[in-house]
DNA sequence: TGCAGAGAATTATACTATAACATTCCAGGG
DNA sequence: CCCTGGAATGTTATAGTATAATTCTCTGCA
């Protein structure tokens, strides 16, 4: 993960929900939005039960479903991701369009790193055309080592 | 999925993964092979616990470890992939070479397509340098409707 | 013989996710 | 005003996925 101004990023991908939110007439609970914060505060995946321990410390309910139906909002919404790989949710970085997010994923410290890539690529939707399969969605999740994790010989980077 | 000859099917790819395996000097042993051969009965997707039952009934005991630890075997000799999206294995059907696995996964029967998509896709390759990520390994995983649940209206295709 | 390593057995437990049903709250129509 | 329907939430229980930790057994080999 290259250094940046997290605050500002946080900001910016918050008020975008938050206008997507109110345009498209969906309620943007407290719950929700507290959850949405969450998976913010950092680019590494965090696992349900994660997010659920710091939704009940802040008031929100201990119960799974807490945590699983924030999610299943927030994902409905484009807002979150689940990374596969990890079973775990991390915040969209490009809430603004729709797109096939595709996931560098750091199996040293777990930051996940969104890119944006082409509503599908190419290969695969032609792979699906000859088989006469109907894409509805698709993911891409690459593991291996990130930069700062590289740097330091495979040693934890936070 | 396109009708095909399956036993054949079955035979290329298991007596394929037999060479791989006494040339690489690794040890097939019963549960391992016959772990393969259920999951190579079918291009559907079996989660850890349907191959356990199916081992369990074969004699091969009936806990965890033994499904856990034949796939993972399995997977690091490459006869099998993770549907993380579905949480579920598939016998890969292309031992022969390595490759970054693709899926088509079918939401109405699980049926899944694999298909064989180049070491790893130009644009993430990309992507990752620019960000100075190191890939090790990756997947893509698309979920849709397969050719014969959508001739069905998403009636189940079984 | 005795030791090392792979594989397997066994037990327990941690983690992930959903089902099912009750309750609350609010907006819109009568 | 009531009542009704939907969305959100609360609550309890359970299903499903995965691994830790320890011990055992067999085999090859010094």
């Amino acid at each position: 993960m290259r250094p940046h101004d997290h605050g500002d990023c946080i900001r910016r991908v918050l008020d975008e929900a938050e206008r997507r939110a109110s345009e498209d007439k969906v309620n943007f609970t407290p719950v929700r939005r507290h959850a949405l914060e969450i998976l913010l505060e950092s680019h590494a995946a965090m696992p349900a039960y994660g997010l659920l321990k710091r939704l009940d410390e802040d008031g929100f309910g201990s119960q799974p479903p807490v945590a699983y139906r924030a999610l299943d909002f927030l994902m409905e919404q484009g807002f979150v991701h689940k990374v596969e790989r990890l079973n775990a949710f991390v915040a969209c970085m490009y809430p603004h369009e729709t797109h096939t997010p595709a996931f560098l994923i750091c199996r040293n410290c777990r930051s996940v790193a969104e890119t944006c890539v082409s509503p599908t690529p190419a290969a695969l939707r032609q792979e699906a055309r000859a088989a006469g399969f109907a894409i509805e969605r698709s993911v891409m999740e690459a593991e291996g080592l990130c930069c700062a994790c590289a740097a330091e010989g495979g040693a934890p980077c936070h």
